[in-house]
DNA sequence: AAGTGAATTGAAAGCGGTTTCAATTTTCAT
DNA sequence: ATGAAAATTGAAACCGCTTTCAATTCACTT
């Protein structure tokens, strides 16, 4: 059981002074090549390394960045969350910085923003699905630290905030899916949004709408639906949608889940995917969905969350590191992936 | 831009000295009541709340649990960790203590564990997915620092460790699910495992084919297969399955996701599950999959992970708090759920 | 009013490092 | 050998808080 060596002791071990030793540990030059080399040996067989307590005392940081992650009803997390985490934790460890990630329930949430900014425990915070007028934005910005928003915030009436963020196009690229599935020939078309409390359901959903109305698709309010991007949420949709006398020979949705549910619901009605139907889903390219080998099943719009999650903590990392820059804004494309899931409509001229 | 108060302001402001400022914060009792109320006033005018950097030093603890999650070649991370990590995390903030997670490529796994531990900025780790013979085991053993096993390391000829641990029965709940399909009446018995590098997928095997044996059912080699537990992995497998001559009546499979993919594949091949094909799967109760109301699609062994990653935080909070308490080990059990993807087999006796 | 014990308060040490600034040693030209 | 400049080292202050221990104030008793 080898007790925490500290650097007092490692300095009475080689006889030198905490500062010399302190030194030759970070590598200034002002310290002999010999010196640093028995430090470093010294060191090693203590088995010594100091402590970063310590060391965030005294520069003032604490190399960390947060995400609160807002518990559910059932206490879960978007699965989506992962690899967004996923992507933004590569960033800060080869940056040195350490991700703190913290659980809270709804109503505790802003109270836990503010905890973590006035303990000083995190230097930033990266916030995720965010709403329209969303009230995390104001708070941060009162509370004066650094944050960055994966996702916009849509200001409807209250007053508009600058902040730094990075999103998907969410819009463009819905509008590249309705646009195809029109050019098939489809025009009997069914919208899945995702919970429409949140800003890029909405930005979807005008994408969907506008690109409709441009070519004068006829919009059935009967037929737009909005809910959980789950399995089973998608599965229900399309069990009302094929149980109707008159169905749509597309749809377009918002997940690779709900498209899966969808998926399942044809089967039950012996409706043939990409032939009888055609799905178009926004894909998020999450882990464990795309080892498959040659087409893909899904024709839809993909947007790696990986990559948007290393992205914007490099962003956020920049505005810590140098605090009077610029805002920073930056939009992704999603590319339009055709799959085996769409096929020619009844209006297609070729 | 509010700049962050220090105790010594707060006091200065208060014209008390930083001692007494302090007791009246923690709610010692030798401070009068009077003082204590004029120093939460103080305290909430000037937006003060104290250094966690400056108090963790004092107390010589970071009162932080390490998650390390190894970055596989997708850089992804497991689905089913996201449940984990959200059951454990509840469990922390409970208890006042954060959760730090470290993504990290494998090579540098190790080393990370080490320099975590060594610059004390975790109290504890939590280790997931554990093979045989894991080594993190005997390094963390040899750190000296507190750390709990989702899982188990089963030793096979090396030394035996001892260490805190919590699993699910995953022998037992195969053996269940095992003995059920031959009740049913199915002998001819397909195995998709998880990749069987991993402890859990080893001991799942090791239930299928003693079941197996013991009920004189024949173990065809050719059907016992392993792999990513994602939904293409189950499509091809069951792509396989079905291509040749004569197939299998029932499979069991190690996720829900390989039970997806397996799903797909039979109705590509007109065979209507349940009835031609019944398939059994581990289901860790992922978030997103169990909203849907009614008898559940896949019958299935039940565990919640997201239980197992609350209890198991409490275990290691309870040895980090009490260091020379024993050891504790926990085995949880999985519950059989029938839902509609099981039916009776030719064997069926009633 | 003086004395006593109890209730409050505060000065200072310490947690484990980094950094400023001064002191010491080394190097090298004269 | 001598002195100045350069290179190396170290003492002490500090980061922001907690806590020990001593000092002060207060409430009562006689």
């Amino acid at each position: 059981m080898n007790k925490k060596t500290s650097l007092k002791e490692l300095a009475e071990y080689l006889g030198l002074s905490q500062t010399t030793v302190s030194r030759g540990l970070a590598d200034y030059p002002e310290v002999t090549e010999r010196t640093k080399n028995r430090i470093r040996e010294a060191a090693k067989t203590l088995n010594y390394a100091p402590s970063s307590t310590a060391q965030k005392l005294v520069h003032g940081k604490s190399l960390t960045i947060g995400h609160v992650i807002r518990l559910s009803d059932h206490l879960t997390i978007n699965p989506f969350y992962a690899d967004f985490i996923a992507g933004a934790g590569e960033t800060y460890s080869r940056a040195g910085y350490d991700m703190l990630i913290s659980m809270v329930a709804p109503e505790k949430e802003m109270q836990n923003y503010r905890d973590l900014a006035n303990s000083q425990k995190v230097d930033g915070f990266i916030l995720s699905e965010p709403v329209p007028d969303d009230p995390r934005i104001a708070l941060l910005l009162e509370l004066a630290i650094p944050f960055a928003l994966h996702g916009r915030s849509h200001a409807t009436n209250k007053v508009e905030h600058n902040y730094n963020w990075l999103d998907v196009n969410n819009k463009g690229g819905f509008e590249i899916a309705t646009a195809y599935l029109l050019e098939q020939g489809h025009r009997d078309i069914a919208f899945v949004n995702g919970l429409e409390i949140f800003d890029f359901a909405l930005r979807r959903k005008e994408a969907f709408l506008q690109t409709m109305q441009k070519h004068k698709a006829p919009i059935r309010p009967d037929w737009l639906f909005s809910g959980d991007m789950s399995e089973p949420a998608g599965f229900e949709v399309a069990q009302t949608l094929l149980s109707a006398k008159d169905t749509p020979t597309a749809i377009l949705c918002s997940s690779v889940f709900q498209a899966m549910g969808i998926q399942r619901a044809l089967h039950l009605h012996d409706k043939i995917l990409g032939k009888d139907v055609s799905i178009i889903c926004w894909d998020d390219c999450l882990s464990g969905f795309h080892e498959s080998t040659g087409l893909p099943q899904f024709t839809s719009m993909q947007s790696s969350i990986f990559e948007a999650g290393a992205k914007i903590a490099h962003l956020l990392l920049g505005k810590i590191e140098n605090p009077n820059e610029a805002l920073s804004t930056n939009l992704l494309e999603a590319q339009l992936v055709i799959g085996q899931s769409t096929g020619k409509g009844p209006f297609f001229k070729g």
